[in-house]
DNA sequence: ATACAATGTAGAGTTCACTCTATGTCAAGA
DNA sequence: TCTTGACATAGAGTGAACTCTACATTGTAT
């Protein structure tokens, strides 16, 4: 099944404009129809969330567009790709252990908060 | 003890060009000496530290800057300021969990990736 | 056949959070 | 005294990631 670049959009929920953009950094380049309309296919919109996971975690667009082109590049690109997600998960486990300790400092903070709040009162 | 924009620069790791900018937005006013010059205080470190929690956990300068202003206001504030922390606490513990799933998706991808590669190269 | 909605390209504009430049003042060391 | 370096302000520039505009073309419903 093909999708249009407008039902395409709604699947995703990225805007045509980023489809665009996206298209433009080399992320997702979807076949062209006999009248040069974009042809968006099932795959894509698996690939379209694995980017959006990326990005959610944090990869740059740069990077991600990197990876892209490596998949785009077939088999022999593998043990590079997985290489670049091994150092992404490493990054993000960094982050996920950064932001659990900004929380209990947060939660120090707001304990604090409760104190004051009871102090003035009285 | 007093710092000047320079030395208070060094203490935070923050830019002095970023200082001058936080200033702008209202997130930290230093008190000035006779010749106009910037001079941070001690406290001003820990608020700069807190700013900077904020700042890393995905608050934007503007709702930093309604905390810095509504902090500027003194303890009248205290309960808004709260309800504030502990949206934000809601906000990141959600943020942990998201990228706590985007981690066990990204484990899949990396144990597929390395299954492809052994069959690929049999 | 005609209108209109969706699509195409190229390029400009926006927002965020800085970061830097230009220009000027002033205090302290050689 | 001279010069150097840190500081001051105002405003311009940057990079990331969109987002939008202008204008041309095409597909579809009436």
């Amino acid at each position: 099944m093909d999708y249009s670049i407008g039902e395409f959009s709604k699947l995703t929920g990225l805007g045509i404009h980023t489809l665009r953009y996206y298209e433009q950094e080399n992320l997702i380049i979807p076949k062209r129809n006999a009248a040069n309309r974009r042809c968006y296919s099932d795959s894509d919109i698996k690939w379209i969330d694995f980017i959006k996971r990326l990005k959610d975690t944090g990869m740059p667009i740069k990077e991600i567009k990197q990876y892209a082109e490596l998949r785009a590049m077939g088999e022999s690109t593998l043990y590079e790709r997985m290489e670049m997600l091994i150092n992404h998960r490493k990054a993000l486990n960094n982050q996920i252990l950064l932001l659990q300790e900004h929380m209990s400092k947060l939660d120090d903070k707001i304990t604090f908060y409760q104190n004051e709040i009871e102090r003035v009162q009285k």
